[in-house]
DNA sequence: TAGAAAAGTGCGACATATTGCTCTATTTTA
DNA sequence: TAAAATAGAGCAATATGTCGCACTTTTCTA
């Protein structure tokens, strides 16, 4: 399972979690909802600020962080 | 100061301590060389494959976290 | 279980991210 | 301080992300 899957996973969950549907995600994030559709679906590679638009309405946050293993 | 440019400072600041230049960078991680130095500038919006990218050579990872604190 | 709500998809227009080339500016180093 | 290395920027071509529309499929609910 790629990184970027289990991230769209997340954010999917989140929503769910939250009662949220795609449309209301769509509204309050202001990103269109055919993208988030997209995102969801996994067939997408959405930019930074798009991302971050997304996750804001979910109370979650884009952070970088030093890789806790190696990927041999 | 900016979520982004916190992360885009992470990143100048990571590389920099791996002793890496950016046209390094841009060979280890297949990016090209102008989406880098865009990158760092702060003037650029990129997509999570280029930063994931990025952020894989330098031993780094972008994680989804739930937020700690609500901005007010 | 029928109707409604929500989610997924093909298409195409438009916006913009990526890239190389070339040049300038800044930083490093001998 | 001069030369070399590294970083930043304008331009333009190409690739691709965003978005709405219309439609189908799946899930929820009364």
């Amino acid at each position: 399972m790629s990184h970027f899957s289990i991230l769209i996973k997340q954010i999917k969950e989140r929503r769910e979690m939250l009662k949220i549907t795609q449309e209301n995600l769509a509204d309050l994030s202001g990103v269109g909802l055919r993208t988030i559709k997209q995102l969801e679906a996994g067939k997408a590679n959405p930019t930074y600020r798009t991302l971050q638009e997304i996750a804001d309405v979910l109370g979650l946050e884009l952070v970088l962080q030093v890789k806790k293993r190696n990927n041999l």
